[in-house]
DNA sequence: AAACGCTACATGCGCACGCATCTAATGTGC
DNA sequence: GCACATTAGATGCGTGCGCATGTAGCGTTT
C-alpha cells in the first residue's frame, strides 16, 4: 500500500532495521575478534586494525591523524595506541627532519610478523561471525 | 583467474571488505549518533538503544539480561545504564514478588516521551549516514 | 626577530564498557 | 531443615576511548 505519495518513507522504516542489523554483526565480530585475536596474540581488534591498516596500504612510514583516518579513532586515541604497540616492539616512532612536530610511525618486523600471524584468524572470525545470516 | 579449486577463498577475500565496509559505517553511524542524540536529547546510543528496543518490544517490564541481549551489551554494562536512566527518571525498576533476586524495568512515560523525540533525530542522523554510500 | 596564529602530537580527565567477583535468593540432594 | 551448586543482578577494577587542553614547532605578518 502506499506506494503513492512519498516513497522515502519506505528507506526511512528499512535504513534502522539496516542499523540493527550492522549493530548486530558488528558486536558479534568485534567481541568475537576481541577474544580470540586476544588470546591467540595479544591484540586488540584496534591493534589489528592499525597494524592491518599499515600493511594493506603499504607505505614506509604514516603520520598519526593518518592512521586515525584509517582506523576510524581518534587522533588521543591512536596517539596512545602506538605508544602500546611500540612498547610491544611493534611499530616505532621517529622524528621527521623536515617538520619536527609530526612524528613517522613504521611497523617493526615483528610487528609484520604479528600482523602476519593475525591474519588468519582474523578472517577465520570474520568468516565464521559473518555467515550466520541470510 | 583461480575459478577452479576452491570457490571459498573468494569469499574469504570478501568478508574482509564487507568487515571494513562495516567498520566504516558503524563508525561514522555511532559517531553522528553521540552528537545528535547527546547534544538534543541528552542521550547516548545505548540508552537510545535501550529505550528503543524497550518500546519496539511492548513488553510490560524486562529482565536485566533480557536487556542486554537486545542491546548486545554486557549484564554489567545495563546495570550501570538502567541505573542512570533511572536517576534520570526515563525508567523504573521493580522487585518481582515471584523471585526477588530479579528486578523488572519499565519504562516510565516520561521515558516514553523522550525516546518519541528523539526517534526522528535517530531516524535522520541514520539516513544522512547510510545513504552516502554505494 | 618578535608576536601571533596554526598545526601535530601528547596528556589530563571523565566515562562507558567488559571481566571477575560479590551478594542475595532460588532450587536440589540428603 | 541444612549444605551445596546455580542464578540474577550489583559492584570493584582495569582499560580504551573521546574531548579538551597542553606543549612544541612551523608560518606569517609586521
Amino acid at each position: 500500500m502506499c506506494t503513492h505519495g512519498k516513497i522515502a518513507s519506505v528507506d526511512e522504516q528499512n535504513v534502522v532495521g539496516t542499523w540493527r542489523d550492522l549493530l548486530a554483526k558488528h558486536a558479534a565480530a568485534w567481541c568475537a575478534l576481541e577474544r580470540e585475536l586476544g588470546d591467540q596474540h595479544g591484540l586488540g581488534p584496534s591493534d589489528f586494525e592499525v597494524l592491518d591498516f599499515m600493511v594493506d596500504q603499504g607505505q614506509e612510514r604514516y603520520r598519526v591523524q593518518e592512521i586515525a583516518d584509517g582506523a576510524h579513532l581518534s587522533q588521543s586515541a591512536v596517539s596512545r595506541l602506538i605508544a602500546r604497540l611500540e612498547r610491544g616492539g611493534l611499530v616505532a616512532r621517529s622524528m621527521c627532519d623536515n617538520d619536527r612536530r609530526g612524528v613517522f610511525v613504521c611497523i617493526t618486523d615483528e610487528g609484520r610478523d604479528r600482523h602476519a600471524a593475525a591474519s588468519p584468524t582474523h578472517r577465520a572470525v570474520l568468516m565464521s561471525v559473518l555467515h550466520g545470516d541470510a
